[in-house]
DNA sequence: CCTTGATGTCAAACACTTTTTACACATTGG
DNA sequence: CCAATGTGTAAAAAGTGTTTGACATCAAGG
């Protein structure tokens, strides 16, 4: 899974913290997100759309599998 | 989180086992979260969405969380 | 009646997501 | 220097999603 979370947040002028706060989770929860630790949860992946005034499908894209590293 | 997988899966004809089987989750996860058990993971919206041939804002529409009963 | 396929439900176990607390570095401005 | 803001990272604990195995109901057909 790929995400362009921290494009749509930069031309929008958001951090990370503040979309945590639109979102009501915790900031690193986004900058994990963000970086690909892992995959959000289908409810926050609809609140960090909503937030940056998109859907889904277009912040998130599928792709096959990674397998997990060490 | 509310979802239309059943409307969906009925006007193509796949049974929650073969939807499961294109999907490589258990039939029971499928009936699960037709049935608002819980919300499936992302990349498993994303499957579901891809074997019924749509977008998963197409498929699931968040709306504000109801709060689990004993 | 008996079998088969589709659906609904439960519980235990396991894997993954999220929170909390804490520390690190860089930048901006007093 | 010191404070504030934005970002990256880590470990433990808590919460959620998924699998497996089991059992129940309903409908269709031998």
């Amino acid at each position: 899974m790929k995400n362009n979370i921290k494009q749509l947040r930069e031309v929008r002028g958001i951090s990370q913290g503040k979309l945590a706060l639109m979102c009501s989770v915790s900031r690193q929860t986004i900058n994990a997100i963000e970086n690909n630790k892992y995959d959000p949860s289908l409810e926050l992946a609809f609140g960090i759309a909503d937030a940056l005034e998109t859907k889904v499908d277009s912040v998130f894209k599928y792709q096959k599998k990674e397998k997990k590293r060490g």
